[in-house]
Parts: C-alpha cells; sequence; structure tokens
DNA sequence: GCAAAAGTGTTCCGTTTACACCCATGG
DNA sequence: CCATGGGTGTAAACGGAACACTTTTGC
C-alpha cells in the first residue's frame, strides 16, 4: 500500500513508497518563505508515519522521470501551497552518504518566496501536516533538514541584499513601509525609515502608482509597484544592487 | 570492453561505461580555474571518442555509491591535476530532462582554484587529452557546459569580491601586485594600485612575511601570506567582506 | 488636539576615486 | 640614468548614518 497521493509529496518517506514515474535516488527540496506581520516564516512538514514520523521537514518530493529540476520544484510548492507564479531559485544540492537513512538519496533544495496571502495550504489529514514557522524559532528537524535550512536563510539573506526580490513577499501595490518590513524580516534587523526610502527609490525599481492608501489612521501612504522592464534591463548588462 | 581507467574520469561517456560501484544518475563536474600570466584558466577535457567526441567539455566523472558529492569532487580534481589540498565549493545541480542524451543524468557542478605551478596535469592519451583555455576565448563546449560555464564564472566573480579566496590561486608567499592580478583576471577589470592595496590591507587578511622579492629589475616588493586565523575569526561571527 | 505614520532636510563622517609624487633596483 | 614597479600622500566627491522636523489622516 501506498500512502502517496497527489496532494502528499514523498508522503511517508519509505522505501516502497517511491511514486513509479520517479527517479528513485534524486528528491527536490522546498524552503518555502512568507513573511506574517514582520516575521520571515518557512512552511514545514511532518508525517505521522515512516522513517521521521513527528519530526519537521522540509516540503519535498521525488523527481519525476520526465521533469526538470526545476518543474519537479514548481510541482511541489504548487502541490502544497496553491501558488503557481513564484519567485523560485535553486539552493544547492546535497548528497552526503549518511544524509537518508534507507538509501543514498541526493536533494536538490529550491528556495521559493510567496505571498502568504495568496497560498492556501493543504489541510492537515491523518497522515501528515502543514505548518508555518517562524525561521527564528524553529522545531527540531529531520534528517540534514536544519542543515540545510541555514544555509537557506544566509543565501536569502544575501540574494535580498543583491537582487531586489522582496517584493515577492508583497501584494503587486505596496508601501515602502512594508518593503522595509520585509527587509527587516528577512534580515532581522532595523532600518532608518528616512534612510531606507531614498536609497531604495534611488534603485528605481519602483515605479509610484500615483495611489494612496485609504483608511489609515494617519497620514496616507503612496503605493507602488516593482518594475519588471528596468529589472530586466539591468539583469541583461549586469548591475550592483546593494542593500 | 571499458575505457574507464582510474585516471581518466569519464573517459568515454557511454552508457556501458560507467563504472559498477558508481551511481549511474549522478554525476560531478567541476570547473577548475587557475591564473596564468593574469588571465584566467580554466581546465577542460575532450575524448576522442564517444558521445561528445571532440567537444571539449568539464572535467567529471560519475559518484561512486560510498562518497560524498565532495569528495568526487576532490577525487576527481587530484585525478586529473595532482592537486590535493584545493579550494572547492558548489555551484549548483544541473539536471534538465535533455541536457545529457542517453540518459538522464544530473551533475553536481563544483568549482576549484588551483595554484597552476602546483598542477600536474594528466598527459593526453589516445582517448582523451586535457587543456587549459582562457576563460574569455573558450571553444565550443559539449552537453550544457557552456550555460554551466556562465554561471560558474558568474559565481566566481562574486565570491572573489565577498570572500578573500584569490590567495588560493597564488604562491603561499606573494606580492600585493601579484593578488591585484588574480582581481583583475577574475574580474576582468583594472584597477588603481595604490587604492588596491589600502582597500586589502585594511581588511587585515594578510601577514607581512617581513621578506622582499629578490633579483627583480625595480624596487622589490614585500612578501604576504595570507591570514587563515584572522579569517576563520570572521567566518565565526560572519562578516563583509567586499572588494 | 493627539497618535501614528508619511515624508523632507541637513549635518557629520568615513570611504572611494583619481592622480601626483617619491623610492629602490637592475641593467 | 633610465625603465620598472613599489609605495605614500592628498584633495575632492560620494554615500551612509543619525536625527530633527513638517505633513497628513482618523479618531
Amino acid at each position: 500500500m501506498s500512502v502517496y497521493t497527489s496532494n502528499q509529496p514523498r508522503a511517508g518517506l519509505d522505501d516502497d513508497k517511491i511514486p513509479p514515474n520517479c527517479i528513485n535516488n534524486i528528491t527536490v527540496d522546498n524552503l518555502i518563505f512568507a513573511v506574517e506581520n514582520g516575521n520571515l516564516k518557512v512552511l514545514l512538514v511532518k508525517y505521522s508515519e515512516g522513517l521521521a514520523a513527528d519530526k519537521w521537514g522540509l516540503i519535498g518530493h521525488w523527481v519525476q522521470e520526465d521533469e526538470n529540476l526545476d518543474s519537479a520544484a514548481v510541482r511541489v510548492v504548487k502541490t502544497i501551497t496553491g501558488v503557481d507564479n513564484l519567485y523560485l531559485d535553486q539552493l544547492a544540492a546535497f548528497g552526503n552518504v549518511d544524509r537518508y537513512p534507507i538509501r543514498r538519496t541526493i536533494t536538490v533544495v529550491y528556495y521559493s518566496l510567496v505571498r502568504m496571502e495568496e497560498t492556501c495550504v493543504v489541510p492537515k489529514n491523518d497522515r501528515s501536516q502543514c505548518q508555518w514557522f517562524d525561521v527564528r524559532k524553529l522545531p527540531e528537524l529531520m534528517f540534514d533538514h536544519r542543515h540545510i535550512m541555514d544555509k537557506g536563510l544566509a543565501r536569502l539573506q544575501y540574494k535580498v541584499r543583491h537582487e531586489p526580490i522582496g517584493f515577492n513577499l508583497l501584494p503587486e501595490k505596496f508601501t515602502l513601509l512594508q518593503l522595509q518590513e520585509i527587509y527587516e524580516a528577512i534580515l532581522n534587523k532595523k532600518f532608518d525609515k528616512p534612510n531606507f526610502r531614498r536609497k531604495i527609490l534611488k534603485m528605481n525599481f519602483l515605479i509610484d502608482c500615483k495611489e494612496k492608501q485609504t483608511n489609515v489612521a494617519h497620514r496616507a501612504a503612496s503605493l507602488y509597484r516593482f518594475d519588471n522592464h528596468v529589472y530586466e534591463k539591468l539583469r541583461e548588462f549586469g548591475f550592483t544592487f546593494e542593500y
């Protein structure tokens, strides 16, 4: 009997649970990040049976014979969160001989950024559950997932300082303070508001929507959106973005 | 008949050439960099038979059942160059469905820095040869190796600006101008000598050997060596090195 | 008016850049 | 004495950090 269903990537983690169309020694795992109330969160899964029962871990699955690694990562994230159009980047491959107890398994790890309000995490069932965790208050993780998490956090902190990826965590239109809170959540430090404004605006990645917030108990802030055109232009020629 | 011998990683590239103790769908490939006369070089291999006959490619091999990914990369580099104590870091995994013609193969790519004068590249034989190429004048590469090379160069350029890794390409004792030439070779741009000196020295990664060059037709330069102790200290607490 | 956040202005200070200039050595 | 690279000094420009201050909105 297999506990695998289309809704539960790597549901049981045991050797006989690998779906027949999958490569039996390659998985993808995902660090799925979101920000909620100024805190950086990561989505973890726990299985009630199998190898790592009752430990939390990254959301992953076996790679199918006919899909690219990136596609596998997108598939897994979409299956669990419902999010389709997401920011996704490869972290690294992890493949130490003893990282996975049953058999030699290499995992290619991706990290992705999702807007929490767009996610629709698949509900708990009797075999697995998913839950958002504050990245500074993580439970014990299965296998080498703690090591992977540390590498992933470091990479995310690097990325956000060198490419304008923060907007992937926000609604399409956002205020500068919201963006600042994203940076503060990821980098785990505070910034000076006036200086943050100037620095971000000088980079020219933001377009003023010419709209204001409404129904706020203070002066309404301008709404901005990310200028993908300018970003692609700069990508093409290589650029230096540094927060 | 297999053309594999211990001296020739992935000698033939054909399906029946995979050694029995290796995982048949995972390889490591290596971007082996060195600097010669102020030019950044990369070591490539060409096979006279098999799938990619007469095209140049990265130096790789199948991963053995009983070795970590890192160990496999070290093994391959040592086999080809004789270099043991090298700088080695993972670039990424590449695993598109169609990247390798015969069968689905995922490659985990590493990049390493070697001092060219310490290398002893295995000699040409009738089935393969290795050669150093200037990274700005590369031949056509097999499979997806051009794509991998571009990613690897970008990573190396990032790395050298954020961690003091340049000394891995130099003898133990070196002059500041030699170090500057490493930076110029990797980043493909010129720096102002006085400013480079000050910037590097201020970072405190270098120890003055209190020795001078000899037999040079100009004022003898001071020799420096890399201070691994200071580097590890800073690693521990997280640091910002930026060239 | 008050609280809260938006948004502007300004000062200070360290860093970067550009370049002038002197020093040591071999031929 | 000249060519070559080693090495120091410095002035101007730039950019980040800190913080005072004004503006707008809902209650």
